[in-house]
DNA sequence: CTAGGGTTAG
């Protein structure tokens, strides 16, 4: 019994652990690898195990888990051996009554695991047990909820928590929990509430303002994060964004395209004497490339001192969307010389340039590489990417075999990259029949061959089974305000000059090539109605606002959210010989250059 | 003794 006196709390030593910890939860609080089995609960059966060799005991877990560290230490000197086979888990069981702060600390660990949802278990337990939770516990547990694998499918574990803090009068407790909570509700989707509670606050840190730019971006509304970092420049407050404000709004920019906004956020760092970290770097690097300026990009990826795997695959994911796949592949050899492990993503990168490129065969040697040599085993989006090339470059049968090994479970998605025609939708649809994907692809294949009657048809199912089409839209940024356009959507205010632009366009382009005829159209449109939407595809009214509202000379940058249909392609090549302009397009898949009247893809896309 | 906000692809 002196011996225990080592292991045991002052007024601790009888209790048993049972009233502390419900035998439920302890696997909560030790999932199996962690946990230490105990052979026996007896205490005498722990002094048998006395050969056990005591540095097997990590002493971190003596300072960390002794709360009274220097009675116990004390104690402890006085006799021995010193906790010769106690492990983790029984120091814990028979040391440490349960308390608010150990509470705190469990759930604040669980938080960040693998299964966030036991943190909320844990935390439910807490509040059953009858102890109260404070100021601490609820950024944990919020977090926990914020970090659920799907937190929007599952809101209802945040909401029980934000109530349980309003009763308890935490609400204007302090900034800790109200950003956390703003971060909860940005995160599982309801961004508008996060703004709500966010307009609320009075005292706003940097960490609150971050909270919600980047759950603005998290909701793909990239312009509104912008906006709100805008608002935090002229807030009354006077806060300065800090390297996290800067690589979220990076970040949007990016999203955006929104080239002059990335540049004035570049020299804020500067100005701001912000140091040029490793991340920064990184996003910025993203942020020229994906805006276009990938020479920009390079020369910046060029004179990082400092470069991980993100930079890496940054760098190389924007040659490969602007089409410079020797570019690419060079780089991701130079970065496994240098000793940097590629990722999946970096893959996804190095993929995709094959693609854009029609590199059949070192894609698909790439592929195999993959698992073989680097041992990232491929995703959906790899064989995506692999079949894609496939498809492109015309090897069908190939694709197929490719298809046919794909592990089962990931070949849902996997159709819809491939231009098979009929057959591959058809068999997507067996696969998923709500997949809006394939029917928007085999629709898209009826019209290129004009059977109307079946795209007809194919409309028709998209109706029954309640499927859209993410409508067509394109942005352009002017004088560093980004103007967005729908396909078809008349309601910019400067929308008369547009259409007069649009004339121009087309009346050039009769003059150039008389017999053109409108081919490839989007499904779900009469057939009546083929020649004015083509005329009023998202781009192309970006591209006639560019055109009015830029100087004659400069680029215009487009960035539209699906890919480029030929039509506009080739009104895109006929304007920038018509104009003398550079135009730059981003499409879902990749950067097009066009000058003088052709276009960096080659037409290959 | 414990606290909130983070960049790549899809």
């Amino acid at each position: 019994m002196k011996e225990d006196l080592a292991l045991t709390v002052p007024g601790d030593e009888n209790t048993p652990t049972e009233k502390h910890l419900a035998p439920e939860f302890e696997s909560l609080l030790f999932p199996p690898s962690l946990s230490f089995v105990a052979s026996s609960s007896s205490s005498s059966s722990l002094h048998e195990e006395a050969e056990t060799d005591p540095r097997e005991i990590d002493p971190r877990w003596r300072r960390r888990r002794h709360p009274n560290g220097g009675q116990a230490a004390g104690r402890r000197r006085r006799l021995r051996p010193v906790q010769p086979r106690l492990r983790p888990r029984h120091l814990l069981l028979h040391q440490t009554p349960l308390n608010t702060f150990i509470w705190n600390s469990m759930i604040r660990g669980l938080a960040h695991g693998s299964s966030p949802a036991d943190a909320v278990a844990l935390y439910n337990k807490m509040l059953a047990e009858g102890y109260s939770p404070n100021n601490y516990t609820f950024p944990f547990v919020l977090t926990a909820c914020a970090n659920l694998v799907d937190a929007a499918a599952t809101p209802g574990l945040g909401l029980a928590v934000h109530g349980t803090l309003l009763r308890r009068g935490f609400e204007d407790f302090d900034p800790y929990i109200q950003t956390a909570l703003v971060n909860f509700y940005a995160n599982s989707g309801s961004i508008d509430t996060a703004r709500h509670l966010f307009d609320r606050c009075r005292r706003r840190d940097v960490a609150l303002w971050n909270a919600l730019i980047r759950g603005y971006a998290q909701s793909c509304r990239f312009s509104e994060a912008v906006q709100v970092f805008r608002r935090m420049q002229d807030d009354s407050d006077r806060i300065r964004g800090d390297e996290i404000t800067t690589l979220s709004v990076v970040s949007a920019c990016a999203h955006l395209g929104a080239l002059d906004l990335g540049r004035w956020i570049h020299s804020y760092i500067g100005k701001n004497q912000m140091r040029l970290t490793v991340n920064l770097g990184t996003a910025l690097i993203n942020m020229y490339a994906k805006c276009g300026e990938i020479e920009a990009a390079f020369s910046m990826f060029d004179e990082m001192p400092h470069k991980d795997v993100r930079t890496w695959s940054v760098m190389i994911g924007g040659l490969a969307i602007h089409g410079h796949a020797r570019e690419a592949l060079l780089l991701f050899t130079e970065m496994k010389t240098m000793g940097v492990t590629p990722d999946s993503v970096t893959f996804t990168g190095v993929l995709s340039a094959c693609s854009h490129a029609g590199l059949v065969r070192e894609g698909l040697r790439i592929l195999e590489e993959m698992k073989t040599i680097h041992g990232v085993s491929p995703t959906i989006e790899h064989y995506g990417c692999a079949v894609d090339l496939l498809g492109r470059a015309g090897r069908l049968e190939k694709a197929l075999e490719l298809i046919k090994g794909i592990p089962m479970d990931l070949d849902v998605v996997l159709w819809g990259n491939l231009e098979m025609g009929e057959m591959a939708a058809k068999e997507m649809l067996q696969l998923d029949p709500q997949n809006a994907g394939a029917l928007v692809f085999l629709s898209n294949a009826y019209a290129s061959v004009g059977r109307w009657d079946k795209v007809e048809e194919t409309r028709e199912t998209m109706k029954e089974r309640r499927i859209q089409k993410p409508p067509g839209s394109s942005s352009v940024e002017v004088g560093g305000i980004v103007h967005e356009f729908t396909s078809g959507d008349p309601s910019h205010p400067e929308m008369n000059q547009i259409y007069a632009m649009l004339d121009e366009i087309s009346r050039l382009r009769s003059a150039q090539e008389p017999r053109h005829v409108a081919g490839a159209v989007s499904f779900d449109m009469d057939e009546e109605d083929k020649e004015q939407c083509l005329a009023q595809h998202s781009e192309k009214l970006a591209l006639a606002f560019g055109l009015l509202k830029t100087r004659p000379g400069t680029t215009v940058r487009i960035i539209k959210n699906l890919r480029i249909c030929e039509d506009c392609h080739s009104v895109m090549k006929l304007a920038s010989e018509a104009f003398g302009r550079t135009v730059i397009v981003r499409d879902r898949a990749r950067f097009h250059h066009f000058r003088r009247g052709s276009c960096s893809c080659g037409d290959y896309w």
